[in-house]
Formats: C-alpha cells, structure tokens, sequence
DNA sequence: TCAAAAGTGTTTCGATTACACCCATGG
DNA sequence: CCATGGGTGTAATCGAAACACTTTTGA
C-alpha cells in the first residue's frame, strides 16, 4: 500500500485482470462454479469470480502472460490445480467496474473437484464450490461472464473431449454420462452414449469398481494417446 | 506528440490495442484479408492488420468499448463498413510488440466488399485486400492472429448464416457456394448445397440477374426476419 | 451455334433414434 | 432377498452423399 515508485504514461492506460470461470462436478453430479466471497469493496460481500490483475512491467520481459495470470490467481486464491484452461472472451465495457477502466480477460478451466481441495485462499477470500443453478448475483459483469462461460461449455464438450477433465483419472461410464447431462442439461439414452462413447476408441479399462452397494462398473482412462492418433486420421469427436 | 498531461498509476499498466482480420471476397472470389502497411517502426514498411490503442480515459465514462474501438479503427484506416464483426480472442505475450507491453483484443469482420472502397487510412497509410492464400508475413504476431481468425470463419460459417455478409445484398446460389467453397477451401455438391439452402427458408426471392453472358440465376436476399422466427422455433442453420 | 453458368431428382448408404430387460454386488 | 446402479442389441427412420444432363442467355 506504501508502495512509492509510480508509473507514467503519456495516454491513460486499462488496468488488466484476468477472471476465471473454474467448472468441477459436486458430489451431486451437479456443475459448479468455484466463486470467491469479496473481503473489499466494490461488491463487498458478494460473491465473485476468481481473478485479478495481470502483472505487467514497463521494462523486458514485461511482465506475465495472460493465461499464466490466470493460473497463479488461481491457485492463490484457490489451490486448484486446473485440468483444462482456456480463454474465453474479454469484457471490456467502460462501465464494468466503478474504481475505472478495467479490461478483463475471461478464461474459463476444468477441474477433477476430487483432486481438489479448497483452500481460502491468501486473501483469507472465501472460496466456495456453487452448483451453477443456485448462482443468482454475482460482483461486476460477472453473470455475464458466467453465462458465456456456460454456453461456451455445453457447446465445447459437444466437440472436443474436455469432459474427461471434470472426472477423476478413472471413472465410469455412467459418470461419464452424469457429467453430459449435468452440462447439456438434457436426459441422454444410455445405450446409445454407450455405445457411441467406446466406438470411438478413446477410452483405455482400467478395472472394475470395487465396494460399491451394487454392481460394479468398469472403470476408464481417457486415452489420450489413442485419441491424438484417430484426430491424424480424420477423426473427430462429437456427442 | 507535444501532449504535456501525464498519467501516473500505482503499478505499471500494458497499452490495450484492437487489431481486426477483416475479411472479404475478391472479384476472383478468393477469401481476402483486408492489410496495411506501417509507416512506422517496428515493422516499418511490412504488412499488418488494421487497429490501434483503444480509447480510455481515466474519469468517466472511462472511455470506449473494445468493439467500438474496432469499428472506430476500422473506418478510420479503411473506410470499411462492417457487415459483421465478433470478439476473435486476445493477444497478451509479453513479448508480442517490442516497445513494451501491449494486450490486443482481436477482432473479426466480415465486409459486403462491393459495398466498400478501400481509401488510404487518414495516417496516409496504404489498405489493400490480399488473397488470404498470397499473406506470408506479418508484422507482430498478426499472422497468428490471422489464423485464428481464418479457423473460426470456417468454423462458424457452418453453423451461423455469416457467409451472407460477404455478399451484396442480393446474391445467386452459385455466389453463396463460391463463398463457402472460398471459406471451406473445399468443393461442395451444387445440388446438395442447393436443395440445403433453398430448404432451409431463409432466403426471399430478389428478381432475376440481367445482362448475364449466360442464363440469368435468381437472385436472393437473406431474410434475417424469417431466419430468426425459425430459430426461436428450434431450427439450427448447419451447412 | 457456341460458350458459360443455371437449374433440377433420385437412389444409396450410413448414422441416429427409440426402446426394456437381466446382472452383480453389499447390506 | 432386495435395492441399487451396471450392462446389453435390434429395428426403423432420417439425413447425407453421390451422381449427369438440360436450359437459357448473349455474343
């Protein structure tokens, strides 16, 4: 807060921040979204996306990259190792926030919640998983952000293999379609997810499930080996 | 560049730019890529996309919107007018300009190119469209960019009814198909995509085409209000 | 009459959908 | 023995792909 040297620029500058829609499954099956309580004002109290600002420099190498920011707010104020990464869109109204003109940079992550353990994070910020469903308000534009990162989402694991990462390392295939329905927010016939998902020999057995109540399940790897090969081949994944 | 006010900020603040892959159909009907040339250094001299720094003041209204910042840029050096433009991705190595740090947001424009004279920009900078097939290199990262922006057109004229914007308003079947042959860099089925389209009902009829060396086609128009009824009813444009 | 591009249907094949019962386990 | 979720195949339908010749115009 002491901090003395100031910086001078000729033409005003945007700070920068990067926030991160990070999306695990609950216990529930249900898609959460890891939010953070602010401590300071603005939108003291309210909950708010993971994120900060991008740490830059006036002199080489100038600083972080912007998915590097991302990653270290994320496990400053979360811990959470994250599965899948991606950037997702840039919110950049001039009246986003109220302190002046911030530019942020949304990503959107995937994360196996059981490898995951949430940490208050270094801010003491409460960190909590939320099911997406029962988020009404959030700090700044960020249900707007959230709703990008949805529907972004639903159409991504439609096409591209992301699932896998809100699973841990070996899951079944019920899980699997757990994971689909929690997404796409629709019912799917088991039989044809089955088959459809081991037609396209991308998933490696990993053995039966054991101490379940019921039958157990065979669990899977997604192989990502076998996957690279097929997309050389032309294949293309789609659900 | 005699400007006396200073900015002074607590901790050091990237520059933020717009850079726009404005695309367009040349007479030959290639996919063409509106460029300029710098006039200044770095990169003095070589090719480089339209943009420039966005807008921001440090009271508000804080300035202006990224997108505004775009369609500002864009008339400014071209004199384009933008039949489409979205949010492509944005730019934030450190290292991607080497007078320090500077995050672009990239964005994507789809111009009607009979509508549009290209004027040299107000810097007197030179705007020429280049068949994206003929662009070897460009200043900054712009070439990546430029890819991005060549995967998500083909991308997106799939499954969005974008491809229209590159055409006059009132276009034959066969223009469509050359368009999306240009895009797709792939040959397509003048039957199949014909009977696709015209099944689809989002194309009003226009009249037919005069002073042709060879049988007149009929001319369509897209009819966005007939479009949008179909998508509140659940159709999905897919090609 | 020629060149150039517009226009037109049908068949085949593969993919998607819908659908209901038995199985293995732990309590 | 019961509750729980795991596991399995086929028939019907729909949509995608392949494919070649005739038409109209201006030169």
């Amino acid at each position: 807060v002491t901090n003395t040297k100031i910086h001078r620029y000729k033409y005003p500058r945007p700070s920068v921040t990067v926030d991160c829609v990070l999306f695990g499954i609950n216990p529930k099956s249900d898609l959460s979204v890891l939010l953070i309580r602010r401590r300071d004002s603005p939108f003291q109290g309210a909950w708010a996306l993971p994120g900060g600002f991008v740490n830059v420099s006036d002199t080489p190498p100038y600083g972080e990259g912007l998915e590097d920011a991302a990653r270290r707010e994320l496990e400053e104020e979360t811990g959470a190792k994250v599965a899948h990464l991606e950037q997702l869109s840039t919110f950049g109204t001039p009246d986003r926030d109220p302190r002046g003109r911030v530019i942020s940079v949304a990503y959107m992550g995937l994360v196996r919640t059981t490898d995951h353990v949430v940490q208050g994070g270094d801010d003491a910020a409460e960190a909590e998983w939320i099911a997406e469903t029962d988020i009404v308000t959030l700090a700044f534009d960020h249900k707007e952000i959230l709703r990008v990162a949805c529907e972004r989402l639903a159409a991504k694991v439609r096409y591209a293999p992301i699932g896998f990462n809100l699973l841990p390392k070996e899951f079944t295939l019920s899980d699997l379609q757990r994971v689909y329905e929690a997404v796409l927010r629709e019912p799917l016939d088991k039989r044809n997810f089955r088959s459809r998902i081991l037609a396209m020999k991308i998933l490696q057995e990993a053995g039966l499930q054991k101490g379940t109540r019921h039958r157990p399940g065979m669990l899977y790897r997604f192989d990502k080996r076998a996957y690279d090969t097929a997309v050389r081949d032309g294949f293309h994944f789609e659900i």
